[in-house]
DNA sequence: CCGTGTTGGACAAAGGATTTTTCCGGCACG
DNA sequence: CGTGCCGGAAAAATCCTTTGTCCAACACGG
């Protein structure tokens, strides 16, 4: 059942029928009222190959998922940010484009998706420092949206980015509040964005309290369990170990209080650990009472926010980049405490 | 830079060129061959969407995500089998389309996937006992592979599952070896498929032993870590307590780990545990020597493979269904030993 | 009664490839 | 030398919808 099909039958021309379900005004009401029937009858929906040859509109989003080898990680809140896009799209009727490509392909796949216009825009996703996708993209001509920022960038794009820095500020300064002063930072890979400034923020509030760094309780790496527990065993065997841990995600953290009952410490009396949790669906801080205390921001909601401000970027081409900060909150859960005394 | 300008820079018809670049016989191989090159060197692309309407083929592939309601959990192992999907589709130049829905609206997503031609097939995740979508799918004549099965199907379709029946016998079965008979499971929720085959393995291996199973004994549930700690801390509770757990997940593991060690027992020495370990990427079990006894399969793997048997099934639509079924591996890791003495 | 303005709708082109049909020149064979 | 066949390439149809242009009919005012 297509747009001539129907057409033929209600003895109208394809054009009127696709006015009348379009909305045109230069149709009569009664007509439109009968195309609409007509076509909810026939249960007519228009091909959207056509509808996408001739209006040159993807009506869909891609994201490309850039992977340099068959083990590497793929990034655990990859999931709920993309449920959380998914929703945006599909109340806006727009399709989602998933790209997974090794990440020597990556510049050649957006090269692509924009030749053969595939989609109208992308998300970027896990911006590094002077990521050079966002020059890529600016060059072809492919609206996009980055969740994160880069450092380094130069000149404006659009993004929507959790306020890293002063979110890591302000679980230290918990933890000075507290009265540790050996705090260790579990951080993630310090070539993403996100890891930078999450220590730039740590760096800050041990600054603000006159409280001295020390790069032995500064790890970075994958934010995986394995990683968290290693970093934090290594950190607790110091000769003046730290009290305190500010961990990079849910899954560092968790390593982190394996670590830490390891080696018979208890977690929030003897050693507390704050935690950034993204809130993922599947990894859940606790209940009605968090086991960590985190500072939370939902990845899924950053998702929908994103895939909002793609698709208005989209809609609206000649405006101007778009910032967004959101901050994450606070939460208190069972693994903090006061510094135990010496 | 499309066909047509392609043609006319060579002097030839845009039929030529594209029987030169699509392989007909019907072209000189001189002709050809200066066709090829001219394609390469303006860099020419068919215009994906021209060639979706011409043919009718859609060059892309569905995965229906359906949520319950905003909070409901994305599954965990959902990022990994779609890398791994992903690896296959741009190996074959084909798309992923990723639709987010509420499950409420999937049956039409559906049927909107295949009336628009969105899609040439799809793959369904996550089966449930009676799963309605197999009907549905085969109803609306859209080619699917499942990627697990559904308890209570009538008629062959495609499939592809992890023997999770043998695997979790397999489990129970070692930790009998063990000396173990207070076992318990910590299940996912059994109207999933897969948890379901899972319960079957461990009771047929509690059977094989003549070990009487016990209803307190078995838990059912997500697979978080939060409600792998809740159970197996009643369980640890009982007056007659597990010796040994066998846990859905990595993610359930891991709460009952942190069980274990909160009611002062040791893992692997005073209690065992045996998971089912997805292989997933951001969950490795630890490295050198797996944290976890473990029964393993890669879900990115199976994602590769279900994808190639989607592709298959599509490129030959008479070919009957297809069945794959994998096996898990037992890794021994830490957590596992002789049963305590009573 | 005629010119003008509005309305509702039809026609045709465009979008970019594939596929079918047609055409033409050259060669082989009788 | 005429006919038939065949390879190579062009032309046209097809896929389905959108959209710019145009037309016919009608109403209305002068």
């Amino acid at each position: 059942m297509n747009l001539k099909d129907l057409a033929h039958r209600l003895n109208l021309s394809p054009t009127t029928v696709s006015r009348a379900l379009n909305g045109y005004p230069e149709v009569n009401e009664a007509t439109r009222e009968r195309v609409m029937a007509a076509a909810k009858e026939h249960n007519y929906h228009p091909n959207s190959r056509a509808i996408r040859l001739a209006t040159g509109r993807a009506m869909a989003v891609g994201h490309v998922i850039a992977i340099a080898n068959r083990h590497e990680i793929v990034n655990p809140v990859f999931a709920d940010f993309i449920a959380g896009a998914g929703e945006t799209y599909s109340r806006n009727d727009y399709d989602m484009l998933l790209s997974v490509v090794r990440d020597e392909d990556e510049a050649q796949t957006y090269r692509n998706l924009r030749v053969k216009g595939s989609v109208d825009g992308v998300i970027v996703h896990g911006p590094r420092e002077n990521d050079p996708r966002i020059p890529l993209l600016r060059e072809i001509g492919l609206p996009f949206v980055v969740h994160g920022r880069a450092t380094g960038a130069t000149g404006p794009y659009s993004w929507l980015d959790v306020n890293n820095r002063r979110a890591i500020q302000q679980a230290t300064g918990h933890l000075l509040d507290l009265g540790h002063r050996r705090i260790a930072l579990v951080n993630g890979l310090e070539f993403m964005d996100f890891a930078i400034r999450r220590r730039r923020g740590y760096l800050d509030a041990l600054a603000a309290r006159k409280v001295a760094s020390d790069a032995a309780l500064m790890a970075s790496g994958e934010m995986t369990e394995v990683a968290g527990f290693r970093a934090a065993r290594t950190m607790l065997a110091l000769a003046d170990p730290p009290t305190a841990f500010v961990a990079a995600s849910m899954l560092s953290g968790m390593g982190v209080r394996r670590a830490i009952e390891g080696a018979g410490l208890r977690l929030g009396q003897d050693v507390s650990v704050v935690i950034f949790d993204d809130d993922l669906s599947y990894m859940k801080n606790g209940e009605e009472r968090p086991i960590f205390t985190a500072m939370r921001s939902s990845v899924r909601e950053a998702g929908r926010l994103v895939a909002e401000m793609l698709l208005h970027r989209i809609a609206h081409p000649d405006a101007g980049p778009v910032e967004q900060l959101l901050e994450a909150e606070l939460i208190l859960g069972r693994s903090t405490g006061p510094a135990p005394d010496r």
